[in-house]
DNA sequence: TATGAATGAGGATTCATTCAT
DNA sequence: AATGAATGAATCCTCATTCAT
């Protein structure tokens, strides 16, 4: 009499398996049949759970914003309110690669899924998307209010750049392992010079 | 009176059709009967300009980081030496955007595959593209001497949060076209902020 | 008070939803799943009922014989022992004809799987189809006692084609509704043409 | 350098083998799979020839209409204008049959098909099979005018069931071979009663 | 140079069936 | 009496590739 019924541990099985088949071959290379493998189920199996395979990805996309969002936000929300504007913005940017370079690939699988998304799940995706992205705006706006960001660009475009930056860092080569802490610094000068 | 032969207009047709195709479905999406029909030629016809799937794509990818670094390098040289150093900056990124959302797609199908591609041709990719990589950071590292690049972080992840942050821009979605102008703009204020 | 128990009602239930779905899309083209989702239960439950899909259209075939007997059957009594006998001819062709035409599919769904049943559930149905060609032959037979029916044909041939014509007017499009009164007649002026 | 390609006398195979199974499990019992193989190709190798099953099954409809109404037309043709005009329905009758009854399959697979189609391909193909239609008319017309068919029916309604009747016949099961010369002395004795 | 024709493997999906609950 | 969950085979289709012409 688990909490859990039995579907709801296959589901997750096949999210898990599905979101590391995305994130390494995108949204046109990869296979039914592989994350069926990968999540011990044979094809057939799989619409039980999922009809198409373009339910999966939208179960996909939508799972791994989700993640995303979530580690977004306990990363920022872990920042006490007197401490040093700035570790709210080092807070965010860590959080961010943190989810991107989980090791359940959930927000990875997004990242390389997204641009090659036909346009009927885009649509619904980018509406989601939208609550990822305005964590960070608000992050971004409490930080210029309190001092720290800098003032002189477009809130909205400087988001959607740092985003698209530390999006970047995830790489599905095994090789190149980028130094997120040099990357978190990066970002920090760039986001709030440090004062004179 | 071309010194072009014949092979060789089919051949630039059939890169131009294949960027095309990369650039919106990816490495494991793209098909090669749709870049043969948009080539118009016979899918059979292909394996005489390019034996296999991966041949193409190694092609391709080549085209593509040529195209963008010739325009990167071009719009850099096209810079007077005596001209303000931050206008050097400007070029550089006005130039990648540039190439990243030309018509011909070549840029952006690299963008779109690199992340997926299998490790045998992501290895022979990664060279090539470290030209493009040396380019900007040519750039940055002049900028730095001639004093308005920020000298508070290591101008190798400077760059590659700068790439990254331009690829983003590049989006299949017809309906998203981000204002160059402000990315520009904003990307200068990062790199070198204006002195008080 | 119903004498009839839960299990019944479902049977008769699936039978309806099976006799459409055949009728529709023939022996082969019939799916289970449609025929569950129709009857309001999941294809797992069928096998309750119904232990294989062959079993289910032995049912379904019995079931739309019996009917087309029936209704056959009861339109000829309707007809009172001393009423002109082109009379009961007439019932019987339209009797046969409202069967195949009635909204429930059942006679219909007999016509559009027989010509294509595997030889194990033909063996079966042709057996009891002959209950209700022998409807038909006593119905001509008397015909020809009384004076009414052609005596220059054979009874069987004559049978055979009347039925297959009357069959053929079961149509699935629904665009095609042919004239049953205008069939009726012309069928009667076949069997029966007025003696001079 | 045979008249006819090496893709026409494929074509054939595929449309014999496409004419026999349908015939035997009508429109949607019918399998690509055995096609293929009957053919002796591959089920990929179809798609060559017919990229979908919708495609081929046009094409098996258009060879089937076209081979009936042919052999309807011709068997009606040869007889000479001043042989017995009830002869020219005799040739009709027995020329229907014998497409029908053809070893290979092609009317045959038209009547097995023809109630299950989805209604994409119906549309087409009652088009087509008009022309068929339009020549028993013909045949019927003609009879009438030369005093040998009677005048108490509407022809059309007539002809769809002398159609019904003589399509009735062509059944998949080998244990039934109907008498065709009797079934053909019959309905001359229902269109063409002998005068008295 | 390019096409025509075919292959074999793999793609996603649908199928009837099974069985524990 | 019915459902939930899974299976394995079969469905049609698309893939990259090959090779004779």
């Amino acid at each position: 009499m688990s909490a859990e019924t039995k579907a709801e541990r296959t589901r997750r099985r096949i999210l898990d398996a599905s979101a590391r088949e995305f994130a390494l071959h995108g949204y046109g290379g990869a296979s039914l049949r592989r994350i069926a493998e990968a999540a011990d189920l044979k094809v057939g199996s799989l619409a039980f759970h999922f009809p198409t395979k373009d339910d999966l990805v939208a179960a996909t996309l939508r799972d791994g914003v989700e993640a995303a969002t979530a580690a977004l936000r306990h990363a920022v929300d872990a920042v006490s309110e007197d401490a040093d504007p700035v570790e709210r913005l080092r807070a965010a940017a860590r959080g961010h690669l943190d989810a991107l370079h989980a090791s359940d690939d959930r927000a990875a699988a997004v990242v390389r899924m997204v641009e090659t998304l036909p346009p009927s799940l885009r649509a619904d995706h980018v509406a989601h998307e939208r609550g990822f992205a305005r964590v960070w705006l608000d992050v971004l706006q409490r930080g210029r209010r309190e001092g720290v960001v800098r003032d002189d660009v477009d809130l909205r475009v400087l988001r959607d750049l740092v985003v698209g930056a530390l999006n970047s860092t995830s790489t599905s080569s095994p090789r190149a392992h980028p130094d997120l802490e040099a990357v978190v610094a990066t970002v920090l000068r760039l986001l709030a010079p440090p004062r004179r």
